[in-house]
DNA sequence: GTCAAAGCTGACCATATGGTCAAGAATCAA
DNA sequence: TTGATTCTTGACCATATGGTCAGCTTTGAC
């Protein structure tokens, strides 16, 4: 029977290791460009270089593949956002949240944009994530930039609409990649490009919402370190 | 023969009129929901209230549809988009800048994720648009920012990372519509959820880019009115 | 009322879709 | 070598796709 409950483990031999992985790249380009419906399986068969037949041995089928697609990107997600407490600087956190934000646009743009793409469509698959763990998670960092604003380290600005400020405009240079590319006229931008914006929206975030650092509270409201 | 070279112009008799506008409302819901080819001619059909073929009719076909979709975004762009010149005051122009694209999100939700679905595939259709005329706009933005920069009444930050900043964060209320539901817990936004969001969206870009009014340029960083 | 133009639509077509299956090929522990 | 397990894949199926078309009805200017 079954050897294993969660179809996400790392099981299986070489070859499925493999073939799984040529697949779920594939289908995550293609997913992303054309969305779940627009998606097929076909032409994901095509870029990963295998027969059709041979995908749906692996998946199972086109949905649960897409919902493997998912998982993959909010486990990906709940990575990268650790733990922060009121006792932080809030400079750091919101620099080090808007960086690890842009790193996640930046090395997985595929992800992104499957992301973008299923939210786009009305978000069928992950109604639940979004009202449960995610909700939960936003409501916890707003209590801990309520209470930074309430000691005065920051304005008093509504924190959700600052969360997503800093997700909206670091996912924009994933899901909107040929805009930016098509308008700076570029073929790609390039780590230096991406620590200038980071630079940028840091800047603006942390001046803007007015943080101040907690050893030196009267003034210099903004170091703005490189790193 | 043809009556007109601009098909985009309102032509053709009162019957015409009624039943384009009713495809065209529902192409774009259906376009926006499933992108480009996850929408069907026969769901846009339904949505409308017709029979496929009377689509087809009136349309030609899925291509064009979908054109005169996109062309008639842009036009509500372009109209949205006025002039600008270096004498303004940046504070005002921001704040409006803001304003109109937030209304963009509000009053053409459909539009605006119909617009991000073509994007998010790679723009096929607007690689063009995007490469020349938008560009431009951008690009002329750009100039009277950084004059603005160079009189002193704003921070030196980059313009075109700051446009962008303003397309991600007000955009995302109606790309990301499904998301900021979803973790708000809220049915719908009202127009005192979007005012406030528009009001926090200026605070934080003119605070944040350190914009100052022109009259008192030493201090009074943010004025911050409702209206 | 006449009649051409505009509007309407079911039947139809070639193709593509997600998915099944059976039968063979490769792999690997014993 | 054996035998079971895994892998591979072309043939096939029901359905859905975008699009065509012929023939019908409705409309509106005269």
């Amino acid at each position: 029977m079954a050897k294993a409950e969660h179809p996400s483990e790392q099981e299986g031999g070489a070859i499925r290791r493999r073939n799984e992985q040529a697949i779920l790249a594939a289908a995550e380009r293609v997913f992303a460009r054309h969305g779940y419906r627009g998606a097929s399986l076909q032409a994901i068969a095509e870029v990963a270089g295998l027969p059709k037949s041979n995908v749906l041995y692996y998946m199972g089928s086109k949905r649960t593949l897409y919902v493997r697609l998912l998982e993959r990107m909010m486990e990906r997600w709940n990575a990268m956002l650790d733990d922060i407490s009121a006792e932080d600087d809030p400079a750091e956190v919101l620099a080090a949240f808007i960086r690890s934000k842009m790193q996640m646009s930046r090395r997985h743009p595929e992800g992104s944009r499957l992301f973008a793409s299923e939210i786009l469509g009305g978000a069928p698959f992950l109604q639940e994530y979004l009202r449960g763990e995610l909700r939960d998670w936003v409501q916890s960092r707003a209590a801990v930039f309520r209470e930074w604003a309430d000691r005065g380290l920051m304005d008093p600005v509504d924190p959700v609409w600052l969360i997503f400020l800093i997700w909206s405009s670091t996912q924009h240079y994933a899901d909107f990649e040929a805009q930016v590319l098509g308008i700076t006229g570029r073929e790609a931008l390039d780590d230096d490009d991406l620590e200038q914006i980071t630079a940028f929206l840091t800047r603006v975030v942390i001046k803007g919402c007015g943080v101040k650092h907690p050893a030196a509270r009267g003034e210099d409201p903004v170091s703005l370190t490189g790193r």
